[in-house]
DNA sequence: ACTCCCACGTTATAACATAACAAAACGACG
DNA sequence: CGTCGTTTTGTTATGTTATAACGTGGGAGT
């Protein structure tokens, strides 16, 4: 599997720099054409999550701002966080109450997670699937859905092997 | 559609003390079968969740518990709640840090959620399916998925009428 | 320079959840 | 029927996640 697949990069050896600097660079180039403000706190908290192939809660990165020389309120981070979520850089872990880098910035999709919950690891892959029962029921039901979120928690196979 | 079809019942006219007094009496049966104390506090939550189809926040619940005479701190939510999820008599509803009576108690399912951003009616359907894009991926990276929780936000259909 | 908008600073508080330990109720078994 | 171990509840305190509200500053266009 390559390195831009984004099934399971989490899960695989990659070169992590690379990874960042082309995702920084997608992110720049994408607030430029759409008129987005990629502001120097919105940029460090990317960043941040982009070091990690896991969530972070809203106070962790809180916290790597301070260390960064970055006011510290909650505020600073929920907006920034606000701000990346809305423009499809990030996206939340529900089941977490945290955030992670998307591995798939700019491009509409619509993402689904595998959360291993001995390493915090957190893979993103497609949900786009016509098969599945839940289209179909909403439609029975004349549900309209706007948008669905798909968190599996689990092991990944090297958690899995060690345990 | 049957009243007894739990894909689209939270969204239909239905006798609504006949599906309360039903899934009280399966709780109690299972609880009997089980050896598990379904103790006042933890049958009042219960009934309160199934009062509604929508889903309700813990302090909502404890609330309701301070009217009904009992002891309103925290913890004793809680714990009826963990009670609950961890026998498969309610879920929580992440994206709403919030709990929802099961629609199929004492049957091992893997539920999938409907709720409507309008109204918060929240309608629990299946989500197996073995077309799900999301289990070949889990497969194809070695990770193994113990549980999955979908959640999708929309618009029911008389709210979607409406707006 | 004016003003409008967007982002940020700051304070405060709301909303959600659990730790920890003591007391009581329960039930199984001699 | 007692007593021992387990489960449940009472209670206090605190931890964690998230937002409201309102003021300030800085850049873009006119």
């Amino acid at each position: 599997m390559s390195e831009e697949n984004p099934i399971s990069v989490a899960f695989e050896k990659h070169n992590h720099d690379v990874c960042l600097t082309n995702a920084m660079q997608t992110a720049e180039e994408y607030c430029h054409k759409q008129k987005l403000h990629l502001t120097p706190a919105r940029r460090k908290v990317l960043e941040l999550l982009l070091q990690e192939h896991r969530a972070l809660g809203a106070y962790d990165i809180l916290d790597l701002l301070r260390e960064a020389g970055f006011n510290s309120q909650p505020p600073v981070a929920y907006r920034a966080l606000d701000f990346l979520v809305e423009n499809g850089f990030v996206h939340k872990i529900e089941r977490l109450n945290a955030f992670v880098a998307c591995a798939l910035p700019g491009t509409v999709h619509s993402p689904a997670f595998m959360i291993c919950r001995r390493c915090d690891m957190v893979a993103e892959t497609q949900s786009s699937s016509s098969g599945f029962d839940l289209l179909a029921n909403a439609d029975a039901s004349g549900f309209k859905i706007e948008q669905t979120i798909i968190e599996a928690k689990g092991l990944c196979q090297t958690c899995a092997e060690i345990e």
